[in-house]
DNA sequence: TGATGACTTGATGAATTCATCATATCGATG
DNA sequence: CATCGATATGATGAATTCATCAAGTCATCA
């Protein structure tokens, strides 16, 4: 956890999405999200993620880092899990403000697309969002 | 708006978060969400930020490139808005978390203090969360 | 004790972000 | 048109993050 006392809250908050912002790290996250109430090995985590292992330790240690995950080792096997419930969320909503702007950009495509001329440019039905979930649901 | 339609959606969530990583494009998007309904010209946040005009400047462009912020220029004045109420949560959730885990490490601290013993490391009261928001409320 | 599985850390070059100054653009006005 | 206020962009070096490989640590077992 950033732990420097004096820093401001936004300061604190900023570093929070710093340790949010690498795609690695929010496929591990949702894993986790997913997992919850149960336990989770780097094990599980590494083939659910298909990840090299050391590159997966250097993701966790950056989370363990950022006081968004917590771990605890028993004998050879080390078991993860969200410090908060708030990190689901996060990335809940993430998911709701991307999914709301993703919708809205496909209804100004199809809305460009139903607009007279311009040389249509192909069908704008399958120029939808292809974003997908990442399976982490 | 990260515009590449076929990434998955946990590498568009991790570029939003990298969006929200400093500490400055915080405090922006604090001072939109207090100012909701109202406008907010690029001089009141340049006021309220007490930033040089081309460093605000580059992150409110870096908070419209990730979408998280929306502009209107009308004559000399642009005005900035939340792109969305969902970044406000994200905010205030991550308000929530931080708390959280502060009073959680406050706690914990208080606690080792009651513990008996181990040369009394000097007032933990003292000792507690500096951390304040900034002025944002 | 040595070997092995599970997981972590160290090191390093590449890529990206940050900080900051110089310059440019936009719109209004005399 | 030149000037000015408001705001944005370009450029560059420093700092940080990312990607990746090598090596280390921890716990178990024969």
């Amino acid at each position: 956890m950033f732990s420097d006392r004096e820093a401001p809250l936004y300061e604190i908050k900023a570093n929070l999405f710093k340790g949010l912002a690498h795609p690695a790290r929010i496929r591990v996250l949702e894993i986790l999200t997913a997992s919850a109430g149960q336990s989770c090995p780097v094990s599980h985590l590494l083939a659910e993620t298909g990840l090299e292992a050391s590159h997966l330790s250097q993701h966790l240690a950056t989370l363990r880092r950022h006081g968004v995950v917590t771990s605890v080792r028993t004998a050879n096997t080390v078991v993860y899990s969200l410090a908060h419930p708030a990190v689901a969320e996060l990335l809940a909503i993430a998911r709701t403000f991307l999914l709301d702007t993703l919708a809205g950009s496909h209804e100004r495509l199809a809305a460009a697309a139903a607009l007279p001329d311009v040389s249509a440019v192909g069908a704008p039905a399958s120029a939808g969002t292809g974003a997908h979930d990442g399976g982490a649901r």
